[in-house]
DNA sequence: GATAAGGGCGAGAGCGCTCTCACAGGAAGC
DNA sequence: GCTTCCTGTGAGAGCGCTCTCGCCCTTATC
């Protein structure tokens, strides 16, 4: 087997003429070591080839090496990855920290029914902790009874710690600009119910359309392109005379321009569309989405930053703001 | 600590009242223990809520659990995620497998310069192997050299396992399906010629030039949608009576529809435009992209096959067919 | 020069598990 | 009733590493 020839920290200390307490000592860079002990250890090992085994260093330690990303997938219909940049994004911001910590990755993209079983596996695994970039309170509050070095990357049940967008102020942000604009006829296509981020864009809707005095005029859709298509049209139908939609998500918002443009409608000239998230979908419509950045590597970082430091404290809330990103979907108002 | 009150088998042993030799087969599920026993073992582990610690038996099995997927930004200039939907392709088709062997996946997501020292590192953990998602051949025979256990999912050095689709074979086919429709100034926009796959896309392309004595009207671009926009109207400009784009990426197709209509051409009457990868820009783009889609879940999944059977072949390649999906942006000319 | 203090170093005990081996006890064969 | 062969079980030796001790040698202090 190649594994007998992968040298140990044993050989290491025979090669350098040292004890394997000093071999490990100079590895990891701990205090107690002279120059030249030093120096030779390190020859050994480049002489070597040595690396040394995780699973060894873990044991023995008992200092985990690994951060969990969990994703349950509880809104897209063809699971939580398909079509979804935002996870690329969530691993994008994680890895330059870990990078320097020697700390590993490790992803669970679980389905809904087996979430809970794998939750109780992971959780009983030595990591450093999980950071939960979609799952539902309920199976959050789970997990964190179980393991307390948990950060939410979603709003979850209120002891978990999350760091999370300001769905709300985002949505509302979107909603006030849309009114800036002159727009008084504003609709809304909301997302899956069962997503906490979708309720959070609900909920700073109504408040924007409470604060504008404005008519609550609103639709569902899961989070699809499809989705936000068929709103459209249903929307369309029931108020012809809508001049602007706020969509909780670019993939939705690009079928809703879609919708309008096959309706007749001109994109921004006579209805103007703001979307959700910032993705790829946002710059691919024609004309390209203005939408409502969040700044999600910023918030997988900070997780991550979180669960290295160690101090986590339950309930801590971190809210991250959203940015509006002006194109070409919204304007104003003209015949 | 709450590590010191973690249960181990030894306690699950005690407890059920056999030695711990025994626990380990009921909890293994291996043979050579009775029912009875095994029911006592089981009754232990529920009552205490023991969970095997994966380190210890990492180490004490020397059987690994783990599997790899690295991936290190050659072509995309905002690093290798981003807006790249790809990732959560390969990631999802990977996980339904590994949900029955308790192996986890771990993610690499490396900047180039810091790839090699990366890879020894990988390479000298105990992994049941590593799918090579996005790498150049030099870095992936490197690799290979250090581990056998690898599968790369782009096409690399010839000794390297590979699960790749057959990217000459799709390009070859968009091209010809152009043609098909009538099409006779086939333009093409490549990607950026470090990534492998867009090499492959490229010899293609000419091979159907070639069989269908077309002239070879080439521009390259970066997998950008801004890139395909500005090589669209520099093509564009050379060109001006081009008839059809083939295009090396979707996002970048989305780019150049755009860069079509602001020049005034009808997309598909006036030019049609075929993209390839089916990823989340295609359907945004107005029209909606005809695009070649590639099988990565099931390439990712025959990866990870490989991986756990073991037997893995240095230098087998399974190619995995293209699959022409038609949308809007094809058609046969129109004046 | 004796004692104290301190830092470098090695011995060795685990970390929690797997797995080999030896052994006990019962069934089968003569 | 003896040997032979199972099959089920337990003892115990590691897996490769970390980390606590305690030893020893050097340096400071009186």
């Amino acid at each position: 087997m190649s594994r007998s020839k992968q040298p140990t920290i044993d050989d290491v200390a025979r090669v350098a003429g040292v004890s394997r307490a000093t071999a490990s000592r100079v590895i990891n860079n701990a205090p107690g070591a002279s120059g030249l002990l030093r120096a030779r250890v390190h020859e050994a090992v480049a002489e070597l080839g040595y690396r040394p085994n995780e699973a060894a260093r873990a044991l023995a330690s008992g200092r985990p090496r690994v951060v969990d990303v969990i994703a349950v997938s509880c809104n897209l219909p063809g699971g939580w990855l398909g079509s979804n940049p935002y996870y690329s994004r969530v691993l994008a911001g994680m890895m330059p920290l870990l990078e320097g910590t020697g700390a590993q990755l490790r992803v669970h993209a679980l389905s809904h029914e087996s979430a809970a079983e794998a939750l109780d596996e992971i959780s009983a695994g030595v990591t450093l902790g999980a950071v939960l970039s979609d799952i539902t309170p309920a199976l959050a509050a789970r997990f964190h009874r179980l393991c307390r070095r948990v950060v939410s990357l979603v709003p979850t049940a209120a002891t978990v710690p999350a760091m999370v967008a300001d769905n709300a102020g985002g949505a509302y942000a979107a909603v006030t600009h849309l009114h800036g604009l002159g727009r008084r006829r504003i609709a809304a296509i909301h997302g899956p119910a069962i997503s906490t981020c979708a309720a959070d864009r609900r909920i700073g809707h109504l408040r924007a359309v409470q604060r504008w005095g404005l008519a609550d005029v609103s639709a569902d859709a899961g989070f699809t392109r499809e989705g936000g298509y068929q709103a459209a049209l249903a929307l369309l139908d029931r108020h012809p005379d809508l001049d602007a939609v706020f969509v909780a998500c670019d993939l939705m918002a690009a079928g809703v321009v879609q919708a309008l443009t096959a309706c007749g409608r001109r994109v921004p000239e006579d209805v103007s569309v703001i979307g959700f998230d910032d993705s790829v979908a946002a710059i691919c419509v024609n004309p390209p989405l203005t939408t409502m950045r969040l700044p999600v590597e910023e918030m997988a970082a900070a997780a991550v930053r979180l669960l290295l430091s160690g101090d986590i404290v339950p309930g801590h809330r971190s809210l991250f703001p959203a940015e509006l990103v002006e194109r070409e979907s919204t304007g104003a108002p003209k015949s």
